[in-house]
DNA sequence: GCACACCGCTTGCAACAGCTAGCACCGCTG
DNA sequence: CAGCGGTGCTAGCTGTTGCAAGCGGTGTGC
């Protein structure tokens, strides 16, 4: 019979075989998504160039990019970084997110807006104020996330926070209803 | 006097010649911003592995990428792309963008919903999550407001909250030249 | 017909991303 | 104290990115 100590490194061991080859399997498959995508954002590219009626060389200029360069990624033959893509979506005038999710780098979400872009794009926080929202965001996704897989105690919650219910300059503006009202 | 084909060639010729100084001047701005975000986003890795307390070793097995690799993005003396930031994320359970914002990849202005929309709206949190972070926002956004009518000591801040910075260890051992340096 | 400017592309190469092999160090176990 | 498993890191390597130099083809002006 095996040791306790034995037994758990064997466990351990084991689990760690099962995670690197579903992660080599999930490897390979990216590798083929990735060749299909390389082609299909070209192809974008290459649209878009035609619509706008203009020609290689002066998409490469306006974008800052070589022309043989681009040619190679409209062709599909090279993958450019997010850096080539932003720099081409500049000189096509369209929004960088729009190459970013022909070539895979953003998924295409349906409509909502992230919160964390949300949080960094609001001007109504200080840069100081949004670091810790952002970080408070991150660790409660997390916790959330470990929840999901493995439900916690009830009681369990989120850090203390001080009351806010205090003086009436708390009070929100009017047509601003405050989160207990909503809750 | 020139022919009126000459002149327009001439003409063309110069407006190229400041456009192409134009763009060289702004390439050589953004390699510098590139060497400061390269930093930060290891940085950010960093800070957000420790504080999910897991090692750079498990945290590069979740990802999928090499460990060595990993110290060196952490380090800022790589610059990953937005696949490797994208596998990173998934070992962190963040979201992408928020790496990419990091990155340089997304700007800050991505995102145009609310944020209070946006924390509503995310399926990421529980309803107990929301609400604090609803909770803290609004307290911000009034500090913020005050602040702005009547400046308050430099010194003031929002609530005393984890640390955020940490010191700067992503520095290169001396004699490890950056590849920047070396180019 | 020639010179010129522009077109999209091929080729070779330097720089870099991301990896593997292996290092030194640390804490735990027997 | 030796052995083991973990840590973060260095060194060297391979494959890819993105560029410069140059190609052949086309249209225009003289």
């Amino acid at each position: 019979m095996p040791k306790p100590t034995e037994f758990v490194r064997e466990q351990v061991s084991s689990v760690r075989d099962t995670v690197a080859s579903a992660a080599a399997s999930a490897a390979a498959e990216a590798s083929t998504v990735s060749d299909t995508v390389t082609s299909h954002v070209g192809d974008f590219i290459r649209n878009q160039r035609s619509s706008a009626h203009v020609s290689l060389r002066e998409l490469a200029r306006s974008a800052g990019v070589s022309n043989p360069y681009l040619s190679q990624v409209e062709r599909g033959l090279r993958k450019p970084s997010a850096e080539i893509l932003s720099a081409i979506a500049r000189g096509l005038k369209i929004s960088a997110e729009t190459l970013y999710e022909q070539a895979g780098i953003l998924d295409r979400r349906s409509g909502t807006a992230g919160t964390v872009a949300a949080i960094r794009a609001d001007e109504a926080l200080s840069e100081r104020h949004k670091a810790v929202l952002l970080e408070l965001y991150e660790t409660y996704a997390r916790e959330q996330a470990r929840d999901v897989a493995a439900p916690a105690d009830v009681g369990a919650g989120p850090p203390a926070l001080p009351e806010l219910s205090t003086p009436a300059e708390s009070t929100p503006a009017p047509g601003t209803p405050s989160t207990k009202e909503l809750a």
